[in-house]
Order: structure tokens, then sequence, then C-alpha cells
DNA sequence: GGGGTGACCCAGT
DNA sequence: TACTGGGCCACCC
């Protein structure tokens, strides 16, 4: 398909599906860079990390979390307040991905 | 146009 | 379990 990919369209893409993320769930940056790929035929962990750096502070950033479940850098006290007040267990200073980690068409009955 | 950088990820040691 | 190296891709000098 012909190149209709535009920048400000794969930000917004991405700031929605975190905004998606329900309570008490995390996604990592490579989940959601994988499930926009599908979409947008591009994309990466890395720039999805970059994206949610200068925009993250309008969604819900706490409950994106690296692939081994680390926390944002730099936020690791605000995030860990966050996730576990909405019932998120933690194993040490990580989240145990295999018991939260979440997927847009999964759990959501999709509108 | 070229090179450094980053809220990443995976495999190997 | 922790550290390292290579790959990755868009952004910013």
């Amino acid at each position: 398909m012909p190149d209709a990919y535009d920048p400000a369209e794969y930000v917004e893409a991405v700031l929605s599906t975190v905004e998606r993320i329900p309570r008490g769930r995390v996604m990592s940056y490579g989940a959601i860079a994988e499930y926009l790929h599908d979409r947008f035929g591009r994309g990466s962990a890395r720039r999805v990390g970059s994206i949610m750096a200068t925009y993250g502070s309008a969604v819900p950033w706490h409950r994106v979390v690296s692939g081994a479940g680390r926390l944002v850098p730099g936020h690791e006290q605000e995030a860990r307040r966050r996730l576990v007040a909405e019932g998120v267990t933690f194993r040490g200073t990580h989240v145990p991905m295999v018991q939260h980690a979440w997927w847009p068409e999964d759990g959501e009955s999709r509108a």
C-alpha cells in the first residue's frame, strides 16, 4: 500500500493505545510497537519510547513498562505508587508481565 | 549529508 | 541473575 503514513497520526495512535490500557494492566513499548506495526507497517519499540518521553504526560504513562517489566526511568517511584493503587502486584522492583500484560484486542469488547 | 542519541529488545556470556 | 554487544529507527544537531 502507498505511503499514507503520517508521523503525527502515528503519535496519535500510540497515545490512544496507551489510553485504552485498563486499570491494573500494563503494556510494553515493544508490544505497542508490534500492535501498531500491523496497521502502519512501521514503528519500533525505540520510537514508542521516544514518543512517550515527549508526549507521555498526557496519558496513563505509568501503564507502559519495558519488556522486562521495569518502570519508567526517572519516574519509578511515581509509577509504582500508581500501579499499586490499581492493584498491580510487584516482584521486587519490576512488574510480572506474564500476569499483567494486556493487548488491545483482548479483554476489550470492541466498540 | 553524516554522526550521535534514546522512557527499547534480544541473544550470548 | 546481571552485564554486554548488536540491531533498530526517527530525531536533532
